[in-house]
DNA sequence: CAGGTGACCTTAA
DNA sequence: GTTAAGGCCACCT
């Protein structure tokens, strides 16, 4: 039976991003492919843009495929993002991380035991 | 309803 | 290694 009613899309975003370790990263794409969204990754720029802040969301620890952070350079948004991530001991060049040394490799069984829905 | 936009992604060169 | 073009989808005028 369902218990709840139907989470909203960005609930379920918010959700994957706060699950993402610190010190790691995950790109945009991938978030909305764990919150069951294939193809909606511009949709999770609007959910963090959205988040309260009171939540205290890891929003830095999200960028893109490429491993860079999305923010054109130099802009403030862009310089918070590298930041935060460099405080957590993720070393940033021009703008760009290291996927292979620095990207979430999600636990599918811990992820599943975290869902509220 | 049509067109524009964006904290994106993949592919091709 | 890079960048550019086309694709994509939800949302807003």
């Amino acid at each position: 039976m369902q218990v709840s009613n139907k989470p909203s899309p960005m609930a379920k975003i918010w959700h994957i991003v706060s699950m993402i370790p610190e010190g790691k990263v995950y790109s945009y794409g991938k978030v909305a492919d764990l919150a069951g969204l294939p193809g909606r990754a511009r949709l999770v720029s609007k959910a963090l843009r959205a988040a309260p802040p009171e939540m205290a969301l890891p929003w830095h620890r999200v960028i893109n495929s490429q491993g860079k952070i999305s923010f054109a350079e130099h802009t403030p948004p862009f310089i918070e993002q590298m930041q935060s991530l460099r405080a957590e001991g993720i070393i940033v060049n021009r703008g760009r991380v290291k996927l292979s040394d620095y990207e979430w490799q999600p636990d599918i069984a811990t992820l599943v035991l975290s869902m509220p829905y």
